[in-house]
DNA sequence: ATACTGTTTTAGGCATACCTAACAATTAGG
DNA sequence: CCTAATTGTTAGGTATGCCTAAAACAGTAT
């Protein structure tokens, strides 16, 4: 398995803490797909970085620091698996995916996918041109689906949408 | 700085090679921002492992099976950075995002991300709507440019492009 | 040929995340 | 209350990639 982060860490402890009160070690670390020895060091560790409060034998819960932290990771990885499943992945790879890059996509990237997101969902129906994207990413196909040809589009068909 | 991975050294040895024949370990050491022991032992495992042939005080050249691997890491980044470029980040930027992301996201996502790009440079010039995610995400504006009011679209004006 | 210069490698260590095996605490049953 | 099963922690070790300092080599210049 892949090497995980102290990123990662934060977000499963996150998830743990509202479904369960407090995370506990072993909860962690059957969620991570990691061994309990391994959580409990980066628990020490948190601790002594201020991100949780740590019980041993008892279980870790994020402090305030550690709260904010968790939830700038769980929105960065919302907004990239949102966008990976617009392109048309299904939703566990791109919630695998986006686990896998949300700690190195730089903020100014990000922020620019969230636009695009924003900007997708703008109407509140999927816009055209992402339905001829999916399109052509189905069958290879690039089709027009102009003003002066509307009805004969493969895609829309007589739908007159757009 | 950051931690390099073996895919990196390749990528750099790949670069390095065009233009100079073979890749010396200072010029590797430098391009990367590493220090040249760390490179003498990286070209030590990649060499022990076939990627490349080794010569200590000479220098390293790719083996064919470095090279394939190399050939498709540049791919890889191709592929993100110019990506990137198309949401409206800088050329720097992206480079530097796509050389972080490249080992992380998987193939499929690279997939739809290629087509998503072919899909966007399938009309010789940039697609309507990408300058309208450009508009709003500079101007933070949604607006219509629609079969009904083209000449009044604040993004293209009379250009009756599209 | 020899000593000087610059590059490269070796030696010895650090940091991070992970594991197994052995030991300690907690909780549940009897 | 006290053992037994469960859960968690400590100890000791692995794998990666990085560093500094010191030794080894290659090329050049006298």
């Amino acid at each position: 398995m892949k090497r995980k982060t102290v990123e990662e860490y934060l977000e499963t402890i996150y998830v743990l803490e509202k479904k369960e009160e407090m995370a506990h070690t072993g909860r962690i670390a059957s969620m991570m797909d990691v061994k309990p020895p391994s959580v409990t060091e980066m628990l020490q560790k948190l601790h002594s970085e201020g991100y949780v409060t740590y019980k041993p034998f008892v279980g870790a819960r994020l402090t305030s620091k550690g709260r904010g932290r968790a939830k700038e990771l769980m929105n960065r990885h919302r907004v990239l698996a949102d966008f990976i499943e617009l392109l048309g992945i299904g939703k566990e790879l791109a919630e695998v995916d986006a686990c896998e890059i949300e700690h190195h996509v730089s903020p100014r990237t990000m922020e620019a996918l969230e636009k695009f997101i924003q900007f997708v969902q703008w109407k509140e129906d999927i816009p055209c041109w992402l339905d001829h994207f999916r399109y052509f990413y189905e069958t290879g196909d690039y089709v027009e689906c102009t003003p002066k040809n509307p009805e004969s589009c493969p895609v829309h068909g007589n739908e007159t949408r757009d």
